[in-house]
DNA sequence: CAACTATATTGTACAAATAACAATAAATAG
DNA sequence: CTATTTATTGTTATTTGTACAATATAGTTG
């Protein structure tokens, strides 16, 4: 683009996509909404959401406007952020697309509804995906996989757990998402402090009573929630993955 | 992508291409490769290296064919790695350009030919950007922020410091890319041992003798390289950052 | 109301990591 | 040989992390 010639005919046509890894916890386990395809190619299999970037739009603008579109929810109330670009000449076989990956975190997704693409959406467990015993077509898969590993990493130094939960939450709650996505188990009192001391949260006034289903029973917890809602907050020091080869921290 | 209708003409062309923010150490001074611009629009600024992906070109490969083009060094020789994409519809006024932003870090620069494409490329200190001195056309200066902070926070926690060094070197070779990068002061007694402990890096046999520039006195270093060239190597505990908010870990 | 139960929250003690600074080692120049 | 310079190792106080125990606070149940 520096080099002042512009004619987009001298280049076959380039699709540009947005597809985006949703993902929540519903009823205690890790999942992420997938669509059944039907239409060749890769009929019947799995794929992400997504659709073509319009004119006028921007990418971020893109992403969330296909967040709306298949969970019905809101994008203000989600947590959505560029993942990365796949191009691959090949990954789509009917023509050269190269796709914009974002991934987002959200509480509470509603039944999803499928009725815009005339797809079925549905929300299924990330273990699923992981036991190898859903595939997904085109690329997918890989996409799905990196996104995995950044929302994991990125639960050690920031505040966006608290996206998986409602806006006022628990320790308890808050600790749960974190032992679901990671598959590990937390000290609670250990996590207590270090949540306090990362500064990014903040308590509210209030302590629950009797929550829908949560138990009844034991001292009701006080609520809590992020100090800084967009999403920048760093939890400072980390809260560190138990599991195996450590800390893949950052970017 | 999913609804079946895939006629390209329903969409206005969108041009995809890549931008290289290329790093490297001269002079013992972080700098980074800029061209400046011979035409309009932002004629005579700074800009990034970069052009279009090519029909049967992956991303990855365009990327370090514009390297290569802008650098004549191969790029087996230096880390490359995506950034993020940039798509903003209004980022150049002469079309809707959707650009992929890369970024890389490599040694010995040779004195940068910008014969390819006519224009001048350069090394600028990273400083005079951070300065506000040098300004860059589009939305390049944005992309450039993104990158070093990418850089400084991928220091933490890979070895791919050692990609600012020769394939051989020292320790306190070594040292110097972090204090140059981060702008900071550490410890070398300190720094030997994260560094001997992370596991990333190997000790080779020999000392090095009165090298070039480098001082001719004093006792000489032994040189390292690191164990894993495919820079996967993570290194834990990682090397923290001293100065300021602390450390933005992963990504 | 008195146990009982379940969860929240705080204490404690040991282990490990970090950081500042001192000391020693290994080379060369003169 | 001595001075000088840089590499490398020691030492220690402080901080941080972790496991596990103890206490606090509510609701529930008889």
């Amino acid at each position: 683009m520096e080099n002042g010639q512009y004619n987009p005919r001298d280049y076959p046509p380039v699709a540009v996509t947005v597809d985006v890894v949703v993902q929540t916890i519903r009823d205690g386990d890790f999942q992420v909404l997938l669509i059944e395809r039907g239409e060749d190619p890769h009929k019947g299999d799995w794929a992400l959401p997504g659709g073509f970037v319009r004119p006028d739009e921007n990418l971020d603008a893109a992403a969330a406007r296909e967040l709306e579109e298949e969970t019905s929810i809101s994008a203000d109330r989600v947590h959505l952020e560029q993942l990365g670009s796949y191009g691959e000449p090949g990954r789509d076989p009917r023509m050269r697309v190269v796709t914009i990956a974002y991934w987002a975190i959200c509480c509470g997704l509603p039944d999803p509804r499928g009725e815009t693409d005339a797809v079925a959406a549905s929300l299924q467990p990330v273990s699923e995906f992981e036991n190898g015993r859903i595939r997904l077509a085109f690329d997918h898969g890989r996409i799905l996989a990196d996104a995995l590993e950044r929302t994991r990493s990125k639960l050690e130094y920031t505040a966006l757990a608290a996206r998986f939960c409602a806006p006022e939450f628990t320790v308890s709650e808050l600790r749960k998402v974190y032992e679901t996505v990671w598959g590990t188990v937390i000290d609670p009192g250990n996590f207590q402090r270090q949540m306090r001391k990362s500064g990014a949260f903040r308590m509210v006034g209030e302590r629950r009573i009797a929550q829908g289903d949560a138990p009844v029973t034991g001292r009701p917890p006080s609520l809590w929630t992020v100090r800084d809602s967009t999403d920048k907050a760093i939890v400072e020091p980390p809260i560190a993955r138990r599991t195996g080869s450590g800390s893949s921290r950052r970017r």
